[in-house]
RNA sequence: GGCCCGUUCGUCUAGGGGUUAGGACGCAAGAUUUUCAUUCUUGAAACAGGGGUUCGAUUCCCCUACGGGCUACCA
């Protein structure tokens, strides 16, 4: 790989909704690569189908990408030298070339309609519109030239497809695979050219990335198989020698089973499959995304970049600049990768542990807001997060592991209270409800030892009065150590909240 | 069916002609924690099969099997 100064590389979803765990480990690579190379990174939207173009899809991927820390250098919002960065803003570039192929003798027109091709589909089950088949079928290679140029001028519907050579074998060398080839004579002839005058992917592939001067470009590999196709038009317009290096990365698999991951995977088995929740303004459909679930851009872009890379060490943490860093392309994988949403998880707990209480801070208190606390009041969240941080798998589940500080217990869990609450427990509490009002100083260690003193002085077991304390303090059998907590809680709060749970607890088991 | 790509523990993977085939997730056991987690320690767990080449193949080659992708006027 060459570490030109004019490296640009370009990622090129189409617009029709969310961006997919893969589009999103695509645009990755293709940034990681461009900056490693000081190149460019650009953002070019293929909306070739108006039909499944969706509102406000642009806008989301862009988010997507900056949500993750990677920010284009050209985008149809940056802009750039080389826009018009949306397909459908360059369609007369398309039909230009189109018709330069043609008059080269390296395409045709086709009249075809819809239903004669569905017609000869029934009738050969293997049907390819080929070199087999294009004389017997309505062409301008077909019909006589006189009887395409009154189709043409009487405005009949065409489509331009390109003509496959026969007896060639095309072939070019993958960043990842090596060299593939493939045999002209086995590909179909593709439409470059809708009856709507737009152009399919592979016509608009070829000029945008020749008109934008890509130099190297990651995609799935679901498009290798059209890589003779598009090897072919560079050919045939002429710029095969400007052909930008491809590398095609593995897909990302379904956790069971098999196949591609797709939307409903997520749906089916419980995690979420695009960055960011995505509302289909169409369909009115949400798509949770892996932000809103309480990952970290970080622990999001690290497990990404390692479904399919790693750098040859033991090290499987790595901030999006180390991976700029250390990306090499010679170490991603070939084969596909299942999905492990346990093992994303696991990554978002570590970046949660090492994360700086500032950046989590103000997330921490967006998640509040969520549930109705905009106030915390006394107890901040960075008094609480220290205590809490590692417990936290995921952002949101600082609501349930550290929401007791900011309200007080709606329940308490009696279950694990009641068969062992008796008349001796009862007064112990409200004994020590009243030496805590005025037991000072109010700190974890001498809190700890001033009550076990006293549960010795009762002569009771340790054991069984420090959980009816916690589920008074926090409502249930969990969180930080419970002096931590009525340290922080203060004397007045720890002391109503003792209050409150004897109550509860001598009414249900008097 | 055809074409293309792939195949190391359940999963993500390291390794590479001679290794006790390494790590991580998950799982199991133990320790710590008078809650629940965390943490720590330990454990079970893999080279798809068959032929070559070779003194030696999990590693290189071929075949088979299996998996995946593509086979649209979708990308």
């Amino acid at each position: 790989m060459d570490k030109d100064q004019n490296v640009r590389v370009r990622f090129a979803p189409s617009p029709t909704g969310g961006l997919h765990l893969g589009g999103v480990r695509t645009a990755l690579f293709n940034y990681l690569f461009a900056k490693q190379n000081g190149g460019s990174f650009v953002l070019r939207v293929e909306d070739t189908d108006q039909t499944r173009f969706v509102a406000g899809a642009e806008e989301y991927i862009l988010d997507c990408l900056r949500w993750c820390g990677i920010e284009p250098d050209e985008s149809p919002i940056h802009g750039g030298e080389y826009g018009p960065y949306r397909q459908s803003e360059r369609k007369p570039a398309y039909r230009e070339y189109a018709a330069r192929l043609i008059a080269s003798g390296n395409a045709y027109y086709a009249f075809d309609t819809a239903e004669e091709l569905d017609t000869q589909r029934k009738l050969y089950p293997n049907f390819r519109y080929s070199h087999e088949n294009r004389l017997q079928l309505r062409n301008s290679l077909s019909l006589p030239a006189a009887e395409t140029e009154r189709l043409l001028a009487e405005g009949h519907p065409y489509v331009i497809r390109i003509k496959m050579p026969v007896g060639e074998t095309i072939g070019f060398e993958d960043m990842i695979r090596g060299v593939v080839s493939f045999d002209a004579s086995l590909v179909d002839d593709k439409v470059l050219l809708k009856a709507d005058g737009m152009p399919t992917y592979h016509l608009a592939v070829v000029v945008d990335d020749h008109e934008m001067a890509i130099t190297h470009a990651f995609r799935g590999e679901e498009w290798l198989p059209s890589a003779p196709v598009h090897i072919l038009l560079w050919e045939y317009l002429g710029w095969r020698t400007e052909m930008p290096q491809w590398a095609h990365l593995p897909l990302i698999l379904k956790p069971d089973g098999n196949g591609k991951l797709s939307k409903r995977d997520g749906d089916r088995l419980g995690f979420p499959v695009y960055a960011m929740n995505w509302s289909d303004p169409k369909t009115g459909d949400l798509t949770k995304g892996f932000r809103e679930l309480g990952f970290l851009p970080e622990a999001f872009v690290n497990m990404l970049a390692l479904l399919g890379w790693n750098d040859g060490t033991d090290q499987e943490l790595f901030s999006l600049n180390e991976l700029v860093e250390k990306f090499t392309i010679d170490r991603i994988s070939k084969a596909g990768a299942k999905f492990d949403f346990e093992k994303a998880k696991w990554f978002n707990h570590e970046w949660l542990k090492r994360s700086d209480d500032r950046v989590l801070i103000p997330q921490l208190n967006g998640l509040l807001a969520t549930h109705g606390i905009t106030d915390t009041g006394a107890i901040g969240v960075a008094d609480v997060l220290p205590l809490v941080r590692d417990r936290l798998t995921l952002l949101t589940d600082f609501w349930e592991q550290a929401a007791y500080f900011f309200v007080r217990p709606k329940r308490y869990d009696l279950a694990a209270v009641q068969p062992k609450w008796d008349v001796e427990k009862r007064a112990f509490f409200a004994d020590m409800i009243e030496k805590l009002e005025n037991f000072a100083p109010w700190h974890p260690a001498e809190l700890e030892s001033f009550y076990k003193l006293a549960i010795q002085a009762s002569g009771m077991k340790v054991g069984e009065l420090m959980l009816p304390l916690r589920i008074m303090l926090v409502g249930g059998k969990f969180g930080p150590h419970v002096f931590d907590i009525a340290a922080l809680l203060g004397r007045e709060e720890t002391v109503a909240r003792m209050r409150s749970g004897l109550g509860a607890f001598s009414q249900a088991a008097p």
